[in-house]
DNA sequence: TATAATTCCTACTATCTTAGTATGTTTAGT
DNA sequence: ACTAAACATACTAAGATAGTAGGAATTATA
């Protein structure tokens, strides 16, 4: 049960993006430097939130990436889904032809319930209430330095 | 966001110890065989088990294993930290020390909350909960077969 | 039109995890 | 003694993961 670095990351790549929305494309240079990670692997998280209708991205010089909706409209589900194609924590509920024990087994119906759970509480979470709460981070840190 | 098969096997282990409760030790020759898993295979996972408190062995010539709590007090989640070790969906939760963006980060805070709710969802549903839910399926089709 | 800055694309690699097999040792009942 | 079982250890194959490298395409700007 571990959070790949793909999504952890992409949603670390979200939330700068939701900290620029309103101000035009942003350098996947500037969130590598200032999220510390590596401009080359954050290149690989971009294509599958493109397709999943996440971001905008504008080629060329003085390009950059943008949300592509409010951040109040982009939740951890959807980046999550984008990154790992599905949430699903078992193949057997995705493809319940892969195993034949589908209809007898209740460690399969768990499983689901606990999917839908975690399901319900990463939709629960907008780019908006992230944003939200890193203001409120660095305002208490600004607050604390003076 | 995958679920380990050393995980999902261990469920359906304790399933069937939680199953044959009170009757003594059960082989794991006869689990792997109503399970269908390797016999090879399920060796590996008692041993973290035992560790755990959760199972019981008797060795040699009629020995076996057994549940050493009542199946009401043996959850998903004792089960699924047996196997894993922790919980822990992200590495600087139970280690902050690994990352220095800790105490600023909200992404971290996030992924804590789904941690905590995923801890809480395991720790509900409890063996007898499993045993009441597989004996109701197992009704259910007999019912049908008439 | 040339240049520079940027996204985009593809291939490669090294490391780690996972699932599984194989083989043998120890223990205890009969 | 024999047999059936848990227990222990080592090995392997396949896949996932995280990351690097190098260049192609696109576009603003001078």
């Amino acid at each position: 049960m571990n959070l790949s670095t793909r999504v952890r990351y992409s949603a670390r790549l979200m939330l700068e993006l939701a900290l620029n929305y309103g101000n035009g494309p942003m350098l996947l240079k500037e969130i590598a430097k200032r999220q510390d990670i590596s401009l080359g692997y954050l290149e690989h998280l971009l294509p599958p939130l493109k397709t999943a209708g996440l971001v905008n991205s504008t080629r060329g010089a003085r390009g950059g990436y943008s949300l592509s909706k409010k951040p109040s409209q982009i939740t951890l589900k959807d980046i999550t889904q984008a990154m790992e194609g599905t949430l699903s924590l078992v193949k057997c509920i995705d493809e319940p032809a892969t195993c034949s024990r589908v209809s007898s087994c209740v460690t399969r119906d768990v499983w689901s319930e606990l999917e839908e759970n975690i399901s319900n509480t990463l939709e629960a979470i907008t780019l908006e209430e992230l944003v939200r709460r890193q203001k409120k981070k660095t305002d208490n840190s600004i607050a604390y330095n003076i």
